[in-house]
DNA sequence: ACCTGTTTAATCCAAA
DNA sequence: TTTGGATTAAACAGGT
């Protein structure tokens, strides 16, 4: 950690990676879902070194959205005119940061691909986004572990807690935190940021937000890692103690093209009205999304 | 024109 | 020493 010597704190760098940033930034409004431009700005209203060569960090802050899996891109709808689209941490992302803390990852997020895939042999898409379904549902039933965010939480508002790491998300943003130089940061401005990642996600990713879904593990006690990514309780962060499975995986273990298949339906809203609320989507359905997908995504080519 | 988003590549550095 | 995460730069496309 670098100490306050002649230039304040504020001057220097923060130690956090854009990844951190970007995910404070992105938890620190309730809709838990930002558009490019209010990313900007919190990471400026925080830290004043970031005041300076915006060109040089924003550049690297946008190439981080795109590279990272961790970040998804929710489309504005229609109704909501605006530029660019809205940026939301994956569902599944939640335990990227070690101990709560933003000061450092516990390794990348990929969205995973597994079995057949990572063999390199052809795919079913509708069969693999069944069984993508089938496995985070069953991974929550037994290892309870846990979803990053979901609407109508408050950060570090709703469960007694024994740990708070200092560089927790709940530290970072509370109006208490203050630098470790002494600079306090500003209170937290509320961000207009639109319609609630819940609403969006629950129908793009139904098997992961759906309330049938959500009720199917609503009683789900969670028995592994007390702590988000955030810092923050994970049984904070869904409503009556309810989790989702987080599915990091390795870097080695990620297949190529196709592996961003689980991350998806963000994607592709047009599918979205029609989708069904349950778990189980129906072959039509997978299928036509995973065409969309692959169409949309396989260029990526990561 | 400017902003947003994607992608590639090079480099640095810390952890394994 | 190797590996992988983070940072930076840059080119490019598309949208506003």
């Amino acid at each position: 950690m670098p100490r306050p010597g002649r230039n304040t704190y504020s001057d220097q760098k923060p130690p956090y990676s854009y990844i951190s940033l970007t995910a404070m930034a992105i938890q620190s409004c309730p809709e838990k879902m930002l558009p490019l431009s209010e990313i900007y700005k919190f990471i400026m209203d925080r830290f004043p070194y970031y005041r300076e060569n915006t060109q040089r960090w924003q550049n690297s802050l946008r190439h981080n959205l795109s590279f990272n899996d961790c970040f998804i891109k929710i489309p504005r709808r229609p109704d909501q005119p605006g530029k660019g689209s809205f940026w939301a941490l994956h569902p599944s992302c939640g335990d990227m940061f070690e101990n709560g803390s933003f000061l450092r990852r516990r390794k990348r997020f990929k969205v995973m691909i597994s079995g057949q895939l990572a063999a390199g042999k052809p795919l079913d898409a509708a069969h693999y986004l069944q069984q993508q379904a089938k496995l985070r549902l069953s991974a929550l039933a037994n290892t309870g572990t846990h979803l990053p965010q979901m609407s109508n939480y408050s950060l570090g508002m709703s469960q007694p807690s024994t740990f708070k790491h200092p560089f927790a998300i709940e530290n970072i943003i509370s109006r208490e935190f203050k630098m470790p130089g002494g600079l306090p940061f500003p209170p937290m401005q509320p961000v207009s940021a639109g319609y609630s990642l819940h609403n969006q996600l629950a129908t793009a990713w139904p098997h992961m937000y759906s309330t049938n879904a959500i009720d199917t593990v609503a009683h789900i006690s969670t028995t592994s890692n007390d702590y988000s990514a955030f810092g923050v309780p994970v049984k904070s962060l869904c409503h009556d103690g309810q989790t989702l499975p987080a599915i990091p995986v390795p870097i080695k273990a990620t297949p190529a093209p196709l592996s961003n298949l689980s991350a998806i339906p963000a994607h592709i809203p047009a599918f979205a009205p029609n989708c069904s609320q349950s778990l189980s989507l129906t072959s039509h359905q997978t299928l036509s999304m995973a065409q969309t997908l692959s169409s949309s995504l396989c260029p990526r080519g990561r």
